[in-house]
DNA sequence: TTATCAATCTCGCAA
DNA sequence: TTGCGAGGTTGATAA
């Protein structure tokens, strides 16, 4: 790992072109060769970048008027990062190093998680009497050919519904179920086949549009849920 | 912008709990508070992060037994970065700081960008013979009560045209279109009113869905609608 | 390898 | 402020 403080500035040319005038940036090159230019600011994402895999030449600046080393306009390095597979590049205009210092890191044991989707998939399977009394669960990831519905149940009366389950309820998970009710009504083995969309929270966009489809929304409680989970069948 | 480069240990709670092992990272503290965690691999995302507003408090560790001043398990400060708006908060546990340096950046002068989704439909809007000849355009960003239409056009039969227009044209781009036809043909003055996916490249379901739904589909050559196009008339 | 889907998404714009 | 859509999305998982 690589850090150095710089006046520089930036050029991007691939699946877009982005430029970014002379200003002071922290510049980090990571051990795999990819680059990220990142400003005082803004959240984690850089400024610009360069994916791996990339490759970066250190090139001279075209020869200023003056003779004092430096390029035109001051420029005194100029980096090249070009990604192996793809026509993106990133040039990077070195005027000033302020700061240039290289570590060595090691291989990073990586992030451990918890509390996705996934989770949430799995406590309301192992408890779909959270929609309703007496409802019970046919199973988890029931196959169709546009993908697998998250939760197919049985209702109290014995009528199949699809349950769909997100994190943050939004409109796309409503299409999504939709398709799915729509594919499974031709199934008369199923069919009638209600809908279910389960979610933490539910955005008012996608409840209107749910309730206009007839499908019922269900708000549901995660740390409720894992309360009463059994620890051993946990995720993780 | 400070920069810290140490073996410690991050745990995260908030949205998720993440919990990332001891190892040998670099911590970017930006200006405003905000905590990026980086290993030397990956793309740009950071292992573990805080974004703004936040506050980072340096706290000393639970007091270890042999009484060197480090703490437990070698612990020597612990910084909590709390989100000041959400109960998010990153808790970074340093072992052993390895380089810690800080530098003034300044107000970055921020990105210029060229070639999105909205280019693309101002060149589309000026060619709309690419559809097929005779056609013209009715109105650009055509507006109903979903949302505006990319463009409205009418073919050279003077049937009335949705066009939505995407860089890359996938199952969501359908959808919206379709909502948008079942809007538009109900209006007498319009109807009936056909669709056009326009995009770069349109992902197989969505061509198929598309299809179904009696929807064109056309694939755009951005380069091709560049090249023929008027300097004058550019967004940028 | 490719496609699909979630994300502590981030970011910008408009109502 | 909130909602909505795009992203050089990135990242993970299943086919």
């Amino acid at each position: 790992m690589r850090i150095v403080i710089a006046r520089c500035q930036v050029d991007y040319a691939g699946r877009l072109t982005a430029h970014l005038p002379l200003a002071t940036r922290v510049i980090m090159v990571k051990a795999d060769g990819s680059v990220l230019v990142h400003s005082d600011g803004g959240s984690y994402k850089p400024l610009n970048w360069m994916s791996p895999p990339c490759t970066l030449t250190v090139g001279d600046p075209e020869p200023g008027p003056d003779g004092d080393g430096a390029g035109t306009d001051g420029v005194t390095a100029v980096w090249t990062v070009q990604n192996d597979k793809t026509d993106d590049r990133l040039v990077i205009s070195l005027h000033e190093i302020l700061h240039d210092s290289a570590h060595d890191l090691g291989v990073d044991p990586g992030l451990v998680k918890d509390g996705v989707e996934a989770h949430l998939q799995v406590l309301l399977a192992e408890q779909v009497e959270t929609f309703g009394a007496g409802w019970r669960l046919v199973r988890r990831e029931y196959p169709t050919p546009i993908g697998p519905v998250d939760l197919l149940c049985r209702d109290d009366q014995g009528v199949a519904v699809a349950v769909e389950v997100k994190r943050r309820g939004e409109i796309d998970g409503v299409e999504q179920l939709t398709r799915y009710l729509d594919l499974l009504n031709r199934d008369p083995l199923l069919a009638p086949v209600r809908g279910v969309f389960a979610a933490q929270e539910i955005k008012p966009q996608a409840r209107t549009l749910a309730v206009d489809r007839g499908i019922t929304c269900v708000t549901v409680d995660y740390d409720a849920l894992r309360g009463v989970d059994d620890p051993t069948s946990r995720l993780f």
